[in-house]
DNA sequence: CGCCAGGTTGTCG
DNA sequence: CGACAACATGGC
């Protein structure tokens, strides 16, 4: 069973799954990508003017099309970001593709616990250890993420194995905080995002980038703007004199364009 | 070997 | 408050 929609540039997989969103998500061959996302499989192919979702209609509307955020106005967002600086409408040009995914919020927060002074290929590394190790096979070689509680409950031993290092300790502290219902993710989802920030806060290791990217990535509370040291080199180098609140509720798509663009354009700095 | 990687913590001044 | 080393691990 499949439902397909037709291809357009304003949602590209390949833009929105590899800007630094989301690390559980691979390509499988050209043009077909796959992976899990709330204990869910997913292969996505492009063929010819058509993108096919490998699950019925019925699964798209209720969960995918959220996932992917394809309800949003997405070219009404480009438009508006590109007219604020030559170097938004640059990238908004070259990934008018990219859409802020509605990842799990608990997902988003060990996802990126792992991510701190750590890179991608090996964060992706680990989080998919993880997997394999707590989380529950739904399609041949593919797992969920782990709750809390599978995290909480891992040995000492099984936790070092996934090399993790000194955030191991950070992962267990938030299951643990998340169990005892000392951090609820529903209040973080019904807060502010200054209130949401201060409640992720209590976590040991989580400051304010790693909170502002579980509010943007897992709560899709879009006026978030996660400042690490690519932005902090973008904004300063490329779009002196920018306040990303100028950006509204379009600051979340701004902050992921730029930080891709940064990266794909190593030169502009270095 | 040293430096870096989507930072945070603890400690000093 | 602002600066700064330490933190695990692996790649280069």
């Amino acid at each position: 069973m499949s439902f397909s929609l037709p291809r357009s540039p304003l949602f590209s997989p390949e833009q929105s799954l590899f800007c630094g969103q989301a690390f559980r998500w691979r390509k499988v061959e050209d043009g077909c990508w796959q992976g899990v996302a709330s204990g869910r499989f997913l292969r996505l192919r492009e063929t010819g003017d058509s993108l096919e979702f490998s699950c019925d209609e019925e699964e798209f509307r209720q969960y995918w099309e959220n996932y992917f955020d394809l309800k949003d106005d997405q070219a009404a967002r480009l438009s508006a970001l590109s007219a604020h600086h030559p170097v938004l409408a640059k990238a908004a040009a070259l990934y008018p593709g990219i859409r802020i995914l509605r990842q799990d919020p608990w997902e988003a927060l060990c996802s990126f616990l792992i991510s701190q002074n750590n890179n991608i290929p090996r964060i992706c590394g680990i989080i998919d250890q993880l997997c394999r190790l707590a989380g529950e096979e739904i399609a041949p070689g593919c797992f969920s993420f782990p709750g809390p509680q599978a995290l909480a409950a891992l040995s000492e031993e099984e936790l070092s194995s996934l090399r993790a290092g000194y955030r191991a300790k950070y992962l267990k502290d938030a299951a643990r905080k998340v169990l005892s219902g000392e951090v609820v993710l529903s209040d973080v989802a019904a807060a502010s995002p200054e209130k949401g920030r201060l409640l992720l806060e209590k976590i040991s290791g989580i400051g304010p980038k790693v909170a502002d990217c579980v509010l943007l990535y897992g709560f899709h509370k879009t006026d978030c703007f996660p400042m690490d040291v690519w932005m902090k080199r973008a904004m300063k180098d490329l779009l002196p004199e920018l306040e990303p609140a100028i950006f509204g509720d379009s600051a979340g798509l701004a902050q992921q364009l730029i930080f891709h663009y940064s990266r794909e354009h190593r030169e502009l700095f270095s």
